[in-house]
DNA sequence: GATATAATTAACCATATGGTTAAACTAAAA
DNA sequence: TTTTAGTTTAACCATATGGTTAATTATATC
């Protein structure tokens, strides 16, 4: 009956608001009045579910986490022969950080400004992923090489290679752009081209040549 | 006679202060009363020479900005034979990088967490560098092009691809290695192999491999 | 309906913070 | 030696901020 923004708990209320306050401007940039307001509820709630402004950075954290590993690392279909799995995986891993910006961009920012407090969270939910499907992954990677798809190479430092340059373009290529003084029209072209980019550029890179 | 330091006039001990604190804490986590302590001096002083936060922090920026791009853009020999060139450019700006690790990350952070202020500051000092060389680069790729030295593809992505896993590996190899489970050893290794790395991956990337 | 419990609010508090000021100190010019 | 301009300091101010509390309202239980 009622939009579901309205029959929301106060609790998830705060959450969402804090979630977006967070996202946008940093732990320390964060006020819990602001977080109050966008939920629309008196601040002392704030204390009231949460105890501390740390500990709602925790709760947003815990979230973030979640969030950016699920779209980090779903819908990726193993079978796949290397080269396509290597294919989808880039194009559906741009579209996942493209669309969520603000998330990476909170993630690697909180991980530079407070890297202790961040590493410490980090390692508190990371039991949650992560390890099983990057164990897939090498196999998937050795097997490649023994079939002569893709030349001998180092696969943590490849795969490591593949994620940067799908996270970190929507960071590096404003400041790029601006400094080369490249139009926005070019910009434009250059982003809806990114997967394919990044594609060719790492297979050219990996592909088997011959002796 | 006296350290540098000691006979260092007051407003440089504060620029020089607020470098380090703003580097480590960002904008918002920063605070008067700290640049003042690390200074040594007075908090009235911050006042009495840069009047308000603002103006240290842009004072500040200007700085980052110009170190940033000296250690980014310097010291290339541009007559060199393009191979030669990209692997001098690659291990140059790694070093660069890796030596000044909380420069990058004050420079993105900021540039995330207040985007519009950031390139407004961003594009006032803009004028400095960057531009000219950048467009030398682009002749040399072409001629490599024509010289079938390497595949035809964007310059300008190419450059950005390059930059990109230059500078974001000392962001994302700490949570990536922390996420793969990866011990120390294994990381100290790879990372004092990143300047030989990132150069073959980008070269079997994009040299002439025949028609 | 009375009572207990959970949810919510306005007012408040202590401290932190950016910024100001008037007075004091220093060194060089007159 | 006095004057003057620049430099430095301690004390202060207004506001912002995270956090608390006592009282009020809504909700559920008997």
């Amino acid at each position: 009956m009622a939009p579901s923004e309205l029959d929301e708990k106060t609790e998830d209320k705060i959450l969402n608001a804090a979630y977006d306050v967070f996202l946008n401007k940093g732990k320390s940039g964060t006020r819990m009045q602001e977080i109050a307001d966008t939920a629309g509820v008196n601040k002392a709630l704030l204390h009231y579910y949460y105890r501390s402004k740390d500990l709602i950075y925790k709760a947003v954290f815990k979230r973030v986490f979640k969030d950016f590993f699920k779209d980090f690392l779903s819908e990726i279909d193993f079978s796949l022969p290397f080269k396509d799995l290597l294919s989808r995986f880039i194009s559906n891993h741009i579209k996942a950080v493209g669309s969520r910006q603000s998330l990476a961009r909170f993630f690697f920012s909180e991980a530079w400004m407070n890297p202790d407090e961040f590493m410490s969270i980090f390692r508190e939910y990371l039991n949650l992923s992560g390890e099983p499907l990057f164990s897939v992954f090498i196999k998937r990677f050795h097997q490649a090489v023994e079939d002569k798809e893709i030349r001998q190479t180092d696969p943590v430092s490849f795969l490591l290679n593949v994620i940067i340059l799908d996270v970190f373009y929507f960071i590096a290529s404003p400041i790029f752009f601006t400094l080369i003084g490249l139009p926005g029209k070019e910009r434009k072209r250059i982003t809806e081209q990114r997967p394919e980019e990044v594609f060719i550029f790492v297979w050219e890179s990996i592909r088997y040549k011959g002796e």
